[in-house]
DNA sequence: CATATTTAAGAGTATTAATTCTTAATTAAC
DNA sequence: GTTAATTAAGAATTAATACTCTTAAATATG
């Protein structure tokens, strides 16, 4: 059951590590990250370069730069990680795959998948990644291995 | 946000086409219903052996020949499809992919994306193709374009 | 038994997602 | 200004999924 892509799962641990570990400087490289992660470095970039096009993150090039969340982390949601990496349609989806499935033209599990979604929705809209930091912070849950 | 393998969305459409369509003879061709529904001949014959060694389906080969379902339709559950064309491990993932998420170390999100995976998987064991089938029938939903 | 119809099996190809690699640009510190 | 550290950009590769094709086997009918 994938639900997110690869992409969308380092993007998302690799912001949780940035929160759940208070850096001294203003930026953190993204070599720190991937070494403590145990990510691709190459691939991570990639990622975050895509979140720092779409503003959620600002980078710094060269010594001691890196990148940094572009707004408090209390303010930035789940949601808006995932649809900046899954795309802006990413509940636009039918779980059947039936053509042209939605409201005029329903497919036979249509509201049932419809009530999940939202749900998901829902749960990534009130979720900021400074929660789930504190969740961390608080051992509740574990970032590694 | 792909939940299901266009492998699984095939299946299941097409499983949908046979209750939906009260044949006249024993077996329902493959033909018949990859031109119905528009799909590669070859590909749903591919899943459909799948269902058939699972023991999902009856084959029989020659003029007349097709698949039928090996149970009535309201004994074969959505979950039963699902578990033969995702894999049995298909409910186990991490929505985050955090490496070793689970209850002794579960990850930020874990106990939400639990209740979700419930959900989904109660929902898929408590609807047969039966339910879906009168659904269709009822012109509640619609199978076609 | 010859032919037509149908599924079985799996090799082969194409498309997409994931990952790696190479080169360039920016910046700090000496 | 030279060097080292860092991200930017995107090409190249690999892996996984989706799909197509070929050949074989089974069976009904004449």
């Amino acid at each position: 059951m994938k639900v997110l892509s690869q992409t969308s799962k380092y993007g998302i641990r690799a912001l949780l590590y940035i929160v759940s570990n208070p850096s001294t400087g203003e930026y953190v490289s993204i070599g720190e990250i991937t070494k403590e992660l145990n990510l691709s470095f190459h691939f991570l970039t990639k990622i975050f370069r895509e979140l720092t096009n779409k503003g959620i993150l600002y980078s710094y090039r060269g010594p001691s730069g890196g990148i940094a969340l572009a707004k408090p982390s209390d303010q930035i949601m789940l949601i808006d990680i995932v649809l900046a990496l899954e795309g802006e349609d990413y509940f636009d989806n039918c779980l059947l795959g039936f053509p042209g499935c939605g409201v005029e033209k329903p497919c036979p599990v249509h509201n049932f998948w419809k009530g999940i979604k939202e749900d998901i929705k829902s749960h990534l809209c009130n979720t900021s990644l400074a929660q789930l930091g504190e969740k961390i912070l608080a051992e509740e849950v574990r970032l590694f291995d």
